[in-house]
DNA sequence: TACCCGTGGAC
DNA sequence: TGTCCAAGGGT
């Protein structure tokens, strides 16, 4: 690992200053330093390119002003504004925090990384951006850029997706960082990761901090930063059940239990969920559907008989998992009674007005291909 | 700690 | 088309 003197420090701040005031992004999100301006992109930022969440950001911020108009949203209302934008739990994350914020704190911004970190959805990186781009704190904040960006400069070796390497980086990077404008510097690095010293093809021979490059010099850039393989996702069957009657389809709001909290989609069963440990043969869909078709009526007074759509299942991937659903269709003669199933019935005019996840637009578009093009037909 | 949590872009 | 990557945090 490289160790830069005082004077290199200097150097280095000085010459990451001048180019970022020179090349730095005109940004939505940089047009003033209000605490929740900043807020609410780092949070939209997290694992989100930068082109992706502008129009969310811009969205966001005529529909819900002030942390007290998020406070007090409809949270259907805040899912559809985040759809499509993905790890959900980051919008009601949000709204948690703007509430502490209004109900704990008095509307009155903590101002420290240190306590800002008990605002929910904001971590580490978070609690650094926040603190020194609208407070002035001088701390760093350690985001993949830093880790990508230090790791080359210095020759940091430690693997990035362990946990504890932050802290490694943390106090690499916090003598670093310039006290007199250390929001500048932390987003000058992360312009500097997305440009000149990205993870794949970078070009650190036109960076204008290739002086202080020792990956650069030594000519093994592409070994930065050192980072283990995330496992591949895992095959997860689903089937998948398109239920229609004159009132529409039957959809279900996805509870706090499971991923997707709060978005709607058509009734999802997991394969394996339908095991029959009185079962000696192994499921077949012959016996999957004789066991949703049995699990409708019993526990929710609703007969349905279930056909399989042709074609291949539908598959989305998520970062640990692969759904793969097979649609079932049962149509209705009438609108049955819900009493017993925690689901609504939803014109297709109206389906799309409903906070809805990638994998239930797949579904439907699915649905359409399949022999029904005037269904979810808005107006 | 290790694992969970979404989507779109780039190659 | 599959794979990796992108301003991480919660549990």
């Amino acid at each position: 690992m490289e160790k830069w003197s005082t004077a290199t420090i200097r150097e280095f701040r000085q010459t990451l200053l001048a180019w970022y005031d020179r090349e730095g992004r005109d940004l939505p999100w940089r047009h003033d330093q209000d605490p929740y301006h900043v807020w609410v992109s780092e949070i939209m930022l997290q694992q989100t390119q930068v082109q992706t969440v502008i129009p969310y950001y811009l969205n966001f911020m005529a529909m819900f002003p002030t942390v007290a108009d998020l406070a007090q949203a409809p949270e259907e209302q805040l899912l559809k504004a985040w759809q499509g934008l993905g790890y959900y739990s980051r919008a009601r994350n949000l709204q948690r925090a703007a509430r502490q914020l209004v109900d704990d704190y008095r509307g009155k911004w903590p101002q420290t990384a240190a306590e800002l970190l008990d605002l929910t959805g904001i971590g580490p990186y978070t609690a650094g951006a926040i603190a020194s781009i609208a407070f002035g704190e001088v701390v760093p904040a350690v985001d993949g850029n830093a880790f990508r960006v230090f790791s080359r400069l210095l020759l940091i070796d430690a693997d990035i997706a362990k946990p504890q390497t932050r802290k490694l980086f943390e106090q690499v990077i916090q003598p670093i960082v310039d006290p007199q404008r250390p929001g500048a510097f932390n987003q000058a690095i992360m312009d500097l990761g997305s440009s000149y010293m990205t993870a794949k093809n970078s070009d650190p021979a036109h960076s204008p901090v290739r002086a202080f490059d020792a990956s650069y010099r030594e000519n093994c850039v592409a070994d930065f930063p050192v980072k283990t393989k995330a496992p591949r996702p895992r095959p997860v069957p689903y089937y998948g059940l398109i239920v229609t009657s004159p009132a529409g389809y039957l959809m279900v709001q996805r509870d706090a239990t499971q991923m997707l909290t709060g978005y709607w989609t058509f009734p999802l069963i997991q394969q394996a969920d339908l095991q029959d440990a009185t079962d000696q043969q192994p499921a077949t869909l012959q016996t999957d559907i004789a066991h949703l078709e049995q699990r409708f009526m019993t526990d929710y007074q609703l007969p349905i008989t279930l056909t399989p759509l042709s074609g291949q299942p539908v598959s989305h991937t998520y970062t640990h998992q692969r759904w793969q659903v097979k649609l079932l269709v049962a149509e209705l003669s009438s609108a049955a009674d819900l009493t017993f199933y925690p689901g609504k019935w939803v014109a297709a005019s109206t389906i799309k007005t409903l906070p809805l996840p990638k994998v239930q637009e797949k579904l439907m578009t699915r649905y359409q291909n399949q022999g029904h093009p005037a269904a979810f037909k808005q107006n």
